[in-house]
DNA sequence: ACAAAAAAGGGTATTTTTCCCCTTGTGCTA
DNA sequence: TAGCACAAGGGGAAAAATACCCTTTTTTGT
């Protein structure tokens, strides 16, 4: 950061009241300059993508939009545009949605209900460090390598079959839904049931919803 | 509201970055200060408590929060303090919260994606002319006469075997635990498919989920 | 190119779920 | 006191879900 010279934050994030009160927060530091707001991540890209040559110290996203969420988001700029510098915002703290927002080069993740004296700190520190992780975020970093031998993969077409279970269709409808056989709908089924480590079409429901795989 | 006298608002919300924030953005608007700011609905009604006398022209209240949420809150102060005008704010748009909301004297609802604009307007509107309703809400007003001839009401022995029922026992099992006949398991099942218009128990537990009966 | 693994499908048997129609006892009230 | 609502329990049967063991085809790693 030079001196003299404010450094540059862009702030995405849906809720228009917060948002646009984060800004003057952040105004009200002194050392920052809010130059953009943007309520997505596919309005955001686009002015990525028209003003590559912006010059953009930091970026505020938020996990949870419409349209294109902090997730999806975070995916694209890790691929187009490695070197921001993201601190992922958001409400809660799920483990799953944090490990995968930094795997996706988050640079810090810090809940809304953070104080504006940490918050302050976290922008500086990334901005000047490179990253800031709160001692949640770091406890969950550890805790993820240590479980990380037994996670769990779910393809494409069983994942498609889990949200059809979430339903009240039979078997038989599921495969018809799906153009498949009754069969093979069948051994989907058997092998969910046994990574899954579940006895019931009720616990293939439960780990569904548990797990954001339909929503209720 | 005397004229050359700023009206006095109370923010309760857990978000420390949105609360702050917003504290700003009010006072942006130049007519408003924001008096206390309080993290969840227990300090904001010990503040009460002590301070009987206080001056509150309006309280934006937060639904989500820790230790006293929102509805608690709001349940509260309609029976200690039902002058107080009160907006709640949140970023869920659940029909059931809203309702209840309203129903315990909130003056209106907003969600926190509401522009600054609207939000100006809603919080002078509620002072000056004591409520404040969005189209959203005003339809679900709507929607709620209308069906509440044919509302639910679930028993306690059902509401028990529904939460046995979100799970991999099976109903004989399930009688078993509720020291009931299978028979009988059966009898609640079919009563509960019909009341609720369902047809498999996969229904049931989407039923029980969507209706925060279980949790998950 | 070849072996291994994964996906798709088949057969059959058992258990669970679902449905429909029935009896008994209990308490309430018109 | 007759009538009624309701909880508890039951018989029997059809439909669906689950379990286990199997073959064929496709994909994939090396």
């Amino acid at each position: 950061m030079k001196p003299n010279t404010k450094s540059k934050i862009i702030i995405v994030d849906d809720h228009q009241l917060f948002s646009q009160s984060l800004e003057l927060l952040i105004k009200s530091f002194g050392d920052h300059d809010v130059i953009e707001r943007f309520e997505n991540g596919k309005v955001f890209i686009s002015y990525l993508q028209e003003n590559p040559e912006a010059v953009i110290d930091l970026v505020l996203l938020d996990v949870n939009m419409p349209v294109l969420d902090g997730l999806s988001t975070m995916k694209w700029a890790k691929e187009n545009r490695p070197d921001l510098k993201v601190i992922a915002l958001s409400v809660n703290d799920d483990e799953e949605i944090i490990i995968k927002m930094i795997t996706n080069g988050a640079k810090g993740y810090l809940l809304k209900d953070t104080s504006p004296e940490i918050f302050k700190e976290a922008i500086e520190c990334v901005i000047e460090k490179g990253f800031y992780f709160t001692e949640l975020v770091s406890g969950m970093l550890l805790n993820k390598v240590n479980s990380d031998n037994k996670k769990i993969s779910l393809k494409e077409k069983e994942l498609v079959f889990i949200k059809h279970a979430c339903t009240e269709m039979t078997y038989k409808e599921i495969a018809s839904e799906m153009c498949l056989s009754p069969k093979t709908i069948d051994g989907y089924r058997e092998c969910l049931f046994d990574k899954l480590e579940i006895k019931t079409r009720i616990g293939l429901v439960l780990y569904a919803v548990k797990h954001k795989i339909v929503f209720v």
